[in-house]
DNA sequence: TCAGCCTGATTGACTCGTCAATCAGGCGAT
DNA sequence: ATCGCCTGATTGACGAGTCAATCAGGCTGA
């Protein structure tokens, strides 16, 4: 009768323990350097509990990826429905990703070092989800060369990877920093970041 | 008497065939995933030479990785000396990028992937190394600032993130894809890039 | 109401394969 | 005969995943 779908007893919900675990280690220590009994530790939880939740190590960091990912490619579709200008909304998409990292930084750490930079492991099994991202910026980039409001002579999967690749660069140092930059931080970067690629994407 | 500077006897420099054999079989499978054996057996060698020329599988790959990275500094300082404007010192520090990329793809692959964009282990370790080239960077555009060329409003120490993280990213869609870009691409792509973020980095 | 049953959560010792690193010895050149 | 390049079997650590046992709480029928 009660409006939550927990498992059985009202007990807290342990698979949720577990990834929020599984973050804060993951970022600490990196995917491959932390056991996975470490994950429990951190959960204050059995080892094998774990395993009764998930299949293997890598299922965890799978799914903390595509929970948060999936919001992403929502924004994404989002900014390109709603915002103003073709301008105003890669602000909005890159706004959204700065803004998951001041709202989680190790999540936000742990997606992009394991993940969408991970050539060799995870980054090419979501390679497609990835994938996805660009191709929704590559969209706002196009549409706002078909509006003029763009320079038509670059290829917009370029000027997607262009602006994808700078903005994860800027988390990037933050991330190597251990950084967690003061609210001031995030407009500035948005909007550096947007000045100095849309003005070059600008007609001239 | 020879030029060369090998061990002892006129054998083919077997230091070298290890460290080529694990560029390979790093770009391949990947640091973690690759066995010290399958290096050995890449480069035609014993398990056991490996560890007589090397301490150990990291340092392999922090030779490796050293090697080039200093060509990477090296190339940064030459263009901050001898290129014209400050656009185009940044493209040829650019184009150098991209012109390692097309020399061995496989090495860059390696370097990216392990060693730059691992913010957890290798990336960690050379940290500072890495940060160097991202000086290099800011300089010319603080330089470029000075003279007028670009303007004063953004940081250089963001401009170089921005700029450098574009590159990376291009690669590293070259990477995912496993693609060797005809020679037009690299051309097309160092312009592009140099365009777009030069542009923007222009007074208004 | 309550005993007994049942389900599924929880535990952590254990297994089993994998690999980095070592080492003792062989071989060829000088 | 000696030195240093070279070999590959062996060792030892380590960690993912398994599994049999325990536990807790709800549900049944009398």
């Amino acid at each position: 009768m009660d409006g939550s779908v927990q498992q059985r007893s009202g007990a807290v919900d342990k698979r949720r323990q577990i990834l929020d675990a599984a973050v804060t280690v993951f970022a600490r220590q990196g995917f491959h350097a932390t056991r996975v009994s470490d994950i429990a530790d951190e959960a204050g939880v059995a080892y094998g509990l774990v395993y009764h939740y998930f299949n293997s190590k890598d299922q965890v960091l799978n799914e903390l990826f595509l929970e948060r990912w999936s919001l992403l490619l929502a924004a994404i579709g989002e900014a390109e429905r709603t915002a103003g200008s073709h301008r105003d909304k890669l602000a909005a998409v890159a706004g959204f990703i700065f803004e998951s990292y001041r709202h989680d930084p190790e999540l936000m750490k742990v997606i992009i070092v394991e993940v969408t930079r991970a050539a060799n492991s995870f980054g090419r099994t979501h390679l497609e989800e990835i994938r996805r991202a660009y191709e929704g910026i590559a969209k706002i980039v196009a549409d706002g060369q078909a509006a003029g409001e763009f320079r038509a002579d670059i290829a917009p999967r370029f000027a997607s990877q262009a602006f994808y690749g700078a903005v994860e660069q800027l988390l990037t140092e933050w991330i190597f920093d251990n950084v967690q930059p003061a609210d001031a931080h995030f407009e500035e970067a948005r909007n550096l970041l947007v000045t100095t690629i849309c003005d070059g994407l600008e007609p001239r």
